[in-house]
DNA sequence: AATAAAAATTAAAACGTTTCAATAAATGGC
DNA sequence: GCCATTTATTGAAACGTTTTAATTTTTATT
């Protein structure tokens, strides 16, 4: 199949390639005539003009900017690049989003398209798993293409907005025992995650600062699938009888939180009565909840503009500028999920 | 500030270009002392090869289409948008998606943008204001850009896959009717949004086949953002008392449904005893709320396929192939947020 | 030290448009 | 019908890379 191009249809058009491309800009210079013979041209031949050799020219002059998140269908990534984009608009810039679900390798192809299509720059929400290659990073700094990561990622200087998981968890732990409770459990999330371990480290850290001692069985493998989850904690409770059951559980993040309610909902477990429970992330519709929950709240927003604002700067700076790295503040949100013991 | 090519990178670090392409594209003919040379000099200049100019030449090879959402924090469009993107990636496409927060000027910035940037093609969920201009869409046909709507547009012919919003609701009208409910009520959404006044007919039409007599007063004027459809709900039941309240409530959508739950529980009417809820379009955060929301699902994925599909289909096709137009079905969901009251 | 082979570098052509100055064609005034 | 405008069209240069074949430099072999 013959690549058609503006030469072609300047050659059956009968006109000069002058002439086609003053019709593909909606130029008023073409007599009606002609245009809309060309018109007709370009539509037996299905000729689409090149963009690549459009903006070779003068150069695109739409400025925009791309961020890859993991999962499109959490909503705490949706907000992040809502953050991202409202800041991004403010300074004339478009952005365009995309999902890496999670995978390594179709990270890898998106950085690379967006780099390659003149887009200004890329925020990446990046998977790392154990020792990921990150040759891919490693282009991007090569071409002094501006990126900035929203998680640290070893073995690469790199910007990074993130904010700080173990201490957050930790929070939340002490903000518990400090309430009474003493049968705490931790739901962790999917082992692939490089959340995952950060957040048990979290919680294991809070108990060594505290008088009660903490050991392995009050780590729970549940992953964060919805499904999966609601299953995981069934199954936790089955084999356990009512004096066993935790005071408190803190969820890995707050779609695993929803589950694990409506698990308890189902095994006529009361929250917060009988078991708080705490998510992690503060996404909406945990918040819009009938029992609202008690979270962890990220600054989604304020990450996402915090990561394009660094992003930017980098794009429209001549020069090679320094990198930085941010940790914003998480803030324990207590709602109707979770409950003081001890007054 | 200049611009700064690779001649000129060329010409500082003493090479020929040919060589500077070469340590860009990681070829291994470089010698190490040169291309650390080069690299370095590259850094100071901060040069960013122009990723137009690279993919002229051999034109690039990553193959990728965009979908323009209107909202990236309603899991109704990310669910499309995955639905697009399973497709799309079995057939070597990636996807990247750009939300036009329903502003109809940013959605013309944005086609521009995918169209000019070597995406092959897009999925639009355009924003149809009264009379709104569609000269972007008339651009993308002249120059024969592939493009799939996600809802009819008046005024041009293109590819649409649609579901029947009046079916619909009319469906879920009907239902409550022979389920021996007389009092229902419709909950409209934003005046500014087209599918609210389709809602609103179907709604409406339902009654001319039956034997209840529809008046205005059914229609309730509420919105769909969250907060604001709390609001408004809470007002409306102020002025009532409890022998007018409907016995049956058509939301708008998922989303409103959510905030009029909530405000319900505030007011201590039980749900579905006092009143029963139906959603629309079957969010995922509906489904598991404790109360789970009966509402009309829309096929989410399948709608993001099939515009995929097509879009793909005329993408690859060398020649110009028929417009196509689908409705898809949707199906009603009982669940345990409404109830029968006739037995 | 000469030669052959291998490695590194260069120079020019190519990619497919847009632009713009130059030219040609059409129109209007008389 | 002729000249002066105005309108329409053309042709060549330009955009910033990549790609190759050709050349130069380096290394290895004798």
């Amino acid at each position: 199949m013959k690549k058609i191009t503006i030469e072609e249809v300047a050659k059956i058009a009968g006109v000069s390639k002058g002439t086609i491309s003053a019709v593909i800009n909606a130029k008023n210079t073409v007599k009606p005539e002609t245009r809309d013979h060309i018109l007709e041209v370009m539509k037996d031949l299905n000729f689409r003009p090149k963009g690549v050799a459009r903006n070779l020219k003068n150069g695109a002059k739409d400025k925009s900017i791309g961020i890859i998140i993991k999962d499109l269908n959490y909503p705490f990534y949706t907000s992040v690049a809502t953050g991202a984009r409202e800041y991004a608009k403010s300074k004339g810039y478009s952005v365009i989003v995309a999902s890496s679900e999670n995978d390594h390798e179709y990270e890898k192809k998106l950085s690379h398209l967006f780099s390659t299509k003149d887009i200004k720059g890329i925020i990446i929400a990046p998977i790392v798993e154990g020792a990921s290659e990150i040759e891919h990073l490693f282009k991007l700094k090569m071409i002094n293409y501006p990126f900035v990561l929203l998680e640290d990622v070893k073995g690469i200087q790199a910007n990074v907005v993130a904010i700080d998981n173990i201490r957050a968890i930790k929070k939340a732990v002490k903000y518990l025992i400090e309430s009474g409770h003493t049968k705490i459990v931790h739901f962790a999330g999917p082992p692939s995650s490089s959340h995952t371990q950060e957040r048990i480290e979290g919680f294991r850290h809070a108990f060594s600062e505290s008088t009660l001692v903490f050991n392995k069985s009050m780590i729970v493998s549940i992953g964060s699938d919805h499904e999966e989850s609601y299953r995981k904690t069934l199954e936790y409770f089955k084999h356990k009888n009512r004096k066993e059951y935790p005071t408190a559980i803190v969820c890995f993040n707050d779609l695993q939180a929803l589950a694990v309610m409506t698990a308890l909902k189902e095994l006529n477990i009361k929250i917060p009565e009988d078991i708080s429970i705490i998510g992690n992330d503060d996404i909406f519709y945990a918040k819009i909840y009938p029992v609202p929950l008690t979270t962890i709240s990220a600054p989604q927003h304020e990450i996402g503009r915090r990561a394009a604002e660094i992003l930017i700067r980098n794009i429209e700076s001549p020069k090679f500028i320094q990198i930085e790295r941010v940790v914003l503040e998480t803030e324990f949100i207590v709602r109707e999920s979770s409950k003081v013991l001890n007054r």
